[in-house]
DNA sequence: TGTACATCAGTGAACGCGCGTTCACTGATGTAC
DNA sequence: TGTACATCAGTGAACGCGCGTTCACTGATGTAC
């Protein structure tokens, strides 16, 4: 009788693969992950790989989410730095989105920000995952508005945030730095008010 | 002599099959658009492509340029209505760039918010391209600034119109437009304060 | 104006390549007794 | 505990397909005289 608790050697497969393509497709999109590259990146022969997905759109579908799932929790530890030098939620969501790091990490960041112009034009089964994913981030914005603010607003925020990591990812450099920054003093001015930038370190 | 205000039969051609491949790239991405399409498109077949572009891509970074002109007239116009009908010019611009038309005329629409996700991963060419669509995006808000805000901020403003309408598009329905109007109150909030309400019709 | 020829835009078959997918097989792991 | 067998994860060759690109050719347009 095999330990529930403990994984099989299947499933170590398939989350390595899952991590291996998560990452790819943010690095190259949608379409730039082959299925003989996410497989050989896993350590294994591209083959096998259809003892684990029916098809290359379900491993991608997959990834999504388990991208999403990783990319949530790093966004949370930045969060709560933050927080516990005093930002209120909404300040420490907004400088750990539109921070110089989440530039950088590309391939370990929002799936959102990573897909956002290739979502509109996915077959059925990859637009809702990816919608769900979009809806994800403005609930996690939601929950960080502060009381004064209409919960709709988290909408506008959520896409002001993607717009504004997109283009400085694109730009690069010291322009894209400085759209960064930008960016975030402008919501922060708009939904921080309350927030004193004395109560910053 | 040929008369030089007359295009020629091969200008003809050329044209149109940047039309055709400004349209596709707009609507499939950068990848998302392969030679033969296009060249039926234009109403020929893809062996004479190679009288037109030495490369594939070399015909993807005319075609950025082709659309995004071709996509500033359309908001030009957008732009004119509005402002002839009391709006400041940057209240004409972000209701002309977020609007419901422009959710759905993704194919004629802004270059940047159709590729924004693809262009940190291009070749340098089709990069420099793309980062120069971002940038005209920006002079434009820029000049549409009113003179109390502060110039950098063209940036944030850009950023959030291009995320606005990559989420609208992405969601689509009734929550795309309502995102979409959401993003448009709140820039309008916060940087249109002068023009009263008043002055709408 | 008419004829002969050169130029030029476009045609369509063919190429090599990488892709997603299939499948007969192998070697390791687990089970029965 | 030891042996025989079944199961299962992964292997690697092969497939059909669409892609970007090349090239010998065609038919129309323009030029020379």
């Amino acid at each position: 009788m095999p330990d529930p608790a403990k994984p099989s050697r299947k499933e170590l497969s398939h989350d390595r693969i899952l991590e291996a393509a998560s990452r790819a497709i943010r690095r190259n999109g949608f379409d730039g992950v082959s299925v003989a590259d996410v497989m050989k990146e896993a350590g294994l022969t591209h083959g096998g790989f259809y003892a684990h997905f029916g098809t290359r759109e379900d491993m991608v579908a997959e990834a999504i989410e388990y991208g999403a799932r990783q990319s949530a929790e790093s966004l949370d530890r930045g969060v709560a730095v933050r927080c516990k030098r005093g930002a209120t939620p909404l300040r420490g969501l907004i400088e750990a989105y539109l921070s110089e790091l989440h530039i950088e990490s590309k391939e370990g960041g929002c799936m959102v920000a990573a897909l956002g112009s290739e979502m509109s034009r996915q077959s059925p089964k990859l637009h809702e995952a990816s919608t769900a994913r979009i809806m994800g981030l403005v609930k996690r914005v939601e929950a960080a508005l502060a009381p004064d603010v209409p919960k709709e607003r988290a909408m506008a925020i959520a896409a002001a945030m993607v717009g504004a990591l997109q283009m400085a990812r694109a730009l690069g450099g010291r322009q894209g730095k400085e759209l960064l920054a930008v960016s975030r003093e402008a919501l922060l001015e708009q939904y921080d008010k309350a927030s004193s930038s004395a109560a910053r370190d």
